[in-house]
DNA sequence: TAGCCTGACATGTGATCACAGGCCAGACGA
DNA sequence: TCGTCTGGCCTGTGATCACATGTCAGGCTA
């Protein structure tokens, strides 16, 4: 298996005077990204003296920011209380993905009434950073930018209440479709379903756009339920069912 | 004005050897029940030491409680980065029932494809308590009916993650509708509009049941909207402009 | 009298400690 | 050899303390 080794590679978070932010804001910051970037493996325990030996901090911090991850549901809380990095299965994702058309399509609908020629342009230059990525194979890049051109569109919605579930959600999902896609493979036909995404926007028709995202999550999912585990016990084999 | 005491009548957390739970988790449902009952005044700052003084523990589980019901939006961030609650003006409100029509409009789809005769009789049951509340002018009861009627809606969806979604958005507004709503005048109307979801669930139309409750939402929100603050400043007034 | 300053107080934050419960390996006994 | 027990370790939890910051009232000065 290739995916970069779980729970290694964090850093200690930046403590230099540069920050106003008490710590375990920091140390929330750090966990997400790492949860982001697929440095936890899904299953995988995440204990407070754990990091708060890996931050160099004590466990007051990184409790809290633990607590707030469990809250927002970034982490599962186990059965012995200590966080876990939650499993995602083929049934919770696509329950998953039926809240992300409601929220993402309202998001695209209403972005298609108020974004602006800029933004679109900036849209346009990211989908084909996406292409580029996914067509060179290159899968932390196309997730990257695949986010970040997602969220373009969202922004443009001009809500901070969806845009912040939609990120929680995203959040949720990311550990595991991170850690899944390692490997590649589906990125090549994913990047497709982008492009009528912008087409709809330009055209400024909202229930366009609407579908446009609706299709692009459902597209992905078909591919993806048959790839997750579908039982937390059998998610070890995630691996296994990769070759 | 005539709305309970704010930060009055808060109750000692139960102690007793019957809950195994940690007492964060407890402070945290304790301090929930009093949001979603309007114990708490919009705008007012719930300090760490004080809760802690009126439950009677340290402020340790306070504050695990207070950053997950941040986490969650339940309570808002103060500049001085003590807790608030959250004033929710009548532009705030129109966002959140956008997403709570794409949400509860979703899980009343679902619902309706998937609900038992015998939870459609317990809705008719608590539909018609609402009613009954609505017209004596009972506020607490037409609340805590109305809400347990939609949730048995949603529960019937049968998706954690989308109930969760909702109970969510409901602790959001939870304290500014509940002071709002001391005074009822608006619930005799507010009543009519359950009925038809009841209809739309009883024939098995999913679109007919998102669109009932699309309107309900609607239907409550046209009136509100004219009752909430425009700006967090103006929160102070809704007082006065009740009269 | 108006403006500024200062000191006391309350706030969140972070560290450290003590404690109870769970878990697992290793030793003991049948 | 297998089962059981036990001791140590690791876990989250809660309390308490020290500290920096912010806020506000009261008194000072111009």
């Amino acid at each position: 298996m290739a995916v970069a080794s779980p729970s290694s590679g964090l850093a200690e978070v930046n403590l230099d005077g540069s920050s106003d932010a008490p710590l375990h804001e920091n140390v929330y910051q750090e966990i997400r990204r790492n949860l982001i970037a697929g440095q936890f493996q899904p299953g995988e325990a995440v204990t407070l003296r754990g990091l708060a030996g890996k931050f160099g901090t004590s466990a007051m911090p990184v409790r809290e920011a633990l607590r707030r991850l469990i809250a927002e549901r970034a982490l599962d809380l186990g059965p012995n209380r200590s966080a876990r990095v939650p499993i995602v299965t083929s049934a919770k994702y696509a329950e998953i993905c039926e809240v992300r058309i409601a929220l993402e399509g309202l998001a695209a609908e209403k972005a298609a009434l108020l974004i602006a020629d800029a933004e679109l342009d900036r849209i346009d230059d990211l989908c084909a950073e996406v292409t580029a990525a996914a067509e060179r194979h290159d899968a932390p890049t196309y997730f990257a930018k695949n986010q970040e051109m997602h969220f373009s569109v969202y922004r443009a919605a001009r809500s901070p209440l969806l845009l912040n579930m939609i990120e929680g959600i995203w959040l949720r999902v990311g550990p595991t479709l991170n850690y899944l896609f390692d490997d590649i493979r589906f990125a090549g036909r994913a990047a497709a379903t982008n492009a009528p995404i912008v087409t709809a926007l330009r055209s400024r028709k909202g229930s366009a756009a609407r579908e446009a995202v609706a299709h692009d999550i459902s597209h992905a999912m078909v591919w993806l339920v048959q790839h997750l585990p579908q039982s937390e016990e059998q998610a070890g084999d995630i691996d296994a069912a990769q070759n």
